[in-house]
DNA sequence: GTCTTATAATCAAGATACTTGATTTTGAAG
DNA sequence: CTTCAAAATCAAGTATCTTGATTATAAGAC
């Protein structure tokens, strides 16, 4: 099976440079308000659920959960996020993003935020559509994998 | 402009759901390795890129160049990279990723790349060609982005 | 050519962040 | 209601990171 087409191969090419530029990015921005990797990658993907918890993000960090404490502590401090209680679990909370961190970061995303809508705009419902699907069924086929990779067969 | 196609809206979750799975994935290699995080990241972009610099693996890990000494010492010492002189620059060295690597993280990978592979031989050539195309212009507009967040206009 | 400035990588010292293991609180299961 | 599991925190020890200095080489100015 080593005739892989053309079109094939350039998918692949264009997902990883699609992944390595978004973490360049993160970088980038993270450097700009002066946090950490972690913490930056931890603002990241509060930015897009809004809401979270310690627990969810230690896996997303790849962090203990004491250090996952710690961050916490930090970002709190830099008035970045803030804990709630949560309703549903007393032993746990809720992390939620503040304003402060969206309006420090929207004026350097704004941009990119109206590029990406001009670009999706660009295309077909159909076109759309083939793009979703091909994404979330790569993104189950990732997830999948993670938990083989976690819970071994055997 | 609050008329957000529902085609629109799915393809912006489907990119963030997939740059969420990526970041899980990495973790979980990672840790199977017993790797840390900066040094999980390093290896990912050399097992995409096969070589590159101290300089450049700084600048995707995110870290100073001081800090990337150590990490290449610690990744050459557990044998997953080694360090080559760089004929072009004699300041300079060249960083290759090893067998040693490729073959440990094999085993976890190949049932992701099979799965990812049949996949894409499931579209025909137009649809991968709208894929590539959409993903392309994508990580372009990241990357023009994370431009202006380095280096900003005045 | 030679001088100056910039870049690549490394190193050592000090600061920061992370892991481990224990602890507290609460939830879930028997 | 008793026992075990899960969520978050904390303190101590370890690992990693940043900073600033250093060496070697490249690139540009004159």
């Amino acid at each position: 099976m080593n005739s892989k087409k053309d079109s094939e191969k350039q998918v692949i090419i264009a997902a990883r440079e699609n992944g390595i530029s978004s973490v360049l990015f993160r970088n980038a921005i993270g450097r700009k308000l002066g946090l950490n990797i972690t913490d930056s990658e931890c603002l990241s993907l509060l930015s897009i659920k809004g809401i979270s918890t310690p627990t969810e993000l230690a896996h997303y960090t790849g962090l203990t959960t004491g250090s996952t404490t710690a961050m916490l502590d930090r970002l709190e401090k830099a008035e970045f996020i803030r804990r709630m209680p949560n309703p549903k679990d007393r032993r746990g909370v809720l992390i939620e993003i503040n304003k402060q961190y969206t309006e420090t970061v929207g004026p350097f995303i704004a941009g990119l935020q109206k590029a990406q809508n001009e670009l999706i705009a660009s295309y077909s419902d159909k076109e759309l559509e083939t793009i979703t699907d091909f994404l979330t069924r790569f993104t189950n086929n990732v997830k999948e994998c993670t938990k083989t990779v976690i819970y071994p067969v055997r």
